[in-house]
DNA sequence: GGAATCAATTGGTCCGACCACAGCCAAAGG
DNA sequence: CCTTTGGCTGTGGTCGGACCAATTGATTCC
């Protein structure tokens, strides 16, 4: 974690337009003024805007200085650094990063079903097998359903959607995961849901296997959602500014 | 489209690496000696390389060079670029992406009927008139079919969705538009789809509206897929090294 | 008031230099 | 002989200063 110092001027500037504190349209410094405030060299300042350049959040033309850009138009890496700017994430943007999930992962289970190898298809019914497996630790069943995920998009032979997933593989589950806030699923519900996979896996029915990853998607949501929630109001509950 | 000296010498190594002639694990050239090759300063292709690296297409380490990274950890923004590298796109990639866009419109729309306004499920229900309508020329029906996808990403709340989006949006479509390769389905099968889409619009009806955006996806995809072929196969069949 | 003009500001490039880190290899030590 | 140590070399990271090119905004002139 050696980093560098444009990097970490990168990563204040990036922070505040995330945080809204620099909003769309607003023009930064100069480069020359914002190397004095940083007590640095303009070259630095310099590779630090054109990293927020290349992740859509600045805008900069030569002549006229930098100006933020809207958010929405920003570059998909930027996910991850809003994720993990707070020490737990903002519930509504995992919501809609479990959402957007849940579509590709649907879709690319079919996909799988139908382009997967057996070996491919086979390791999918061993770690399903983990997952239900009420012997195995938590480690175990979440470290199942990451390879599960990673399976199912690898398996589904589409680079497109193997580059996405990589770009939005949640990092802050491993917060979550510790303590009494718990995210793995009652045995009861997971057990027929991995068997009613695991028979569409045996049989290569892309319908079903696509009904049933979604039902273990959802599952897998709530308890995350729950867990976040109770971390949440578990924290003192006004956070003034940062 | 003023092109700085860095953007194009990053274009031109990037190219280079996507079309797998600089291959993963292989190291470049350091910044003097690539500086000394491309005649110019070291700081500009430092800030190329330093642009590489934020695509996730070469790892750059002080005191070790800079190496070439796998493609699939790429960032989701160099599928533009594969996209736009040689003037008619590889159809496997196109494929691939349509497969996504499907996935993700699909469940686009589910959330855009549940949670949509009023004024964007009517606008909605517009553009669906004009993409059937027979009297509308070629432009009005892409134009229509464009907006209709913008409005359910934008409808479905979805920031990460809306990222998604306008980093994939497909660029390539104008020049399969033109000449006798047509997109454009033929009415007979484009009316029904278009008013049972409606239907479910106006009901709110999530899963009746993801069923059939599916079916209008895939009309689209296959029109597309085969306006493609039809100009990959026109040109020279054989086309050697660039 | 509107258009042409010009000077200040700002980003893009260039030059040369030094520092920090990694990898390599020969010399010193066991 | 093998291991360790130390320096050497090459590399990216930072620095200071300089000039060029595009934009901006005030100023001037019609």
């Amino acid at each position: 974690m050696t980093q560098s110092r444009a990097e970490k001027i990168a990563g204040t500037i990036r922070d505040e337009i995330l945080q809204g504190r620099l909003e769309p349209g607003q023009r930064l410094p100069s480069e020359r003024d914002l190397a004095a405030l940083h007590q640095t060299h303009r070259s630095v300042v310099r590779e630090a805007l054109k990293k927020l350049e290349q992740l859509r959040l600045v805008e900069i033309r030569r002549g006229g200085g930098a100006r933020v850009s809207p958010l929405d138009g920003a570059s998909l890496d930027i996910v991850g650094h809003m994720l993990e700017m707070n020490d737990l994430p903002d519930p509504v943007l995992v919501e809609q990063l479990l959402d957007v999930i849940e579509s590709l992962m649907t879709g690319a289970v079919r996909f799988a079903v139908e382009r997967g190898s057996d070996a491919e298809l086979a390791r999918g019914r061993e770690l399903l097998a983990a997952i239900a497996d009420p012997s195995n630790g938590d480690d175990d069943y979440l470290a199942a359903h990451d390879e599960l995920v990673r399976l199912l998009a690898t398996a589904s032979r589409n680079l497109v959607l193997e580059i996405i997933r990589r770009s939005l593989r949640p990092r802050f589950i491993t917060r979550l995961r510790d303590g009494e806030g718990r995210i793995r699923p009652p045995r009861s519900t997971l057990i027929p849901l991995a068997a009613g996979l695991d028979r569409a896996l045996a049989e290569r029915d892309p319908i079903a296997a696509e009904e049933e990853v979604r039902s273990l998607l959802r599952l897998h949501r709530e308890m995350l959602l729950k867990a976040l929630e109770r971390e949440l109001t578990r924290q003192t509950p006004s956070q003034g500014e940062l």
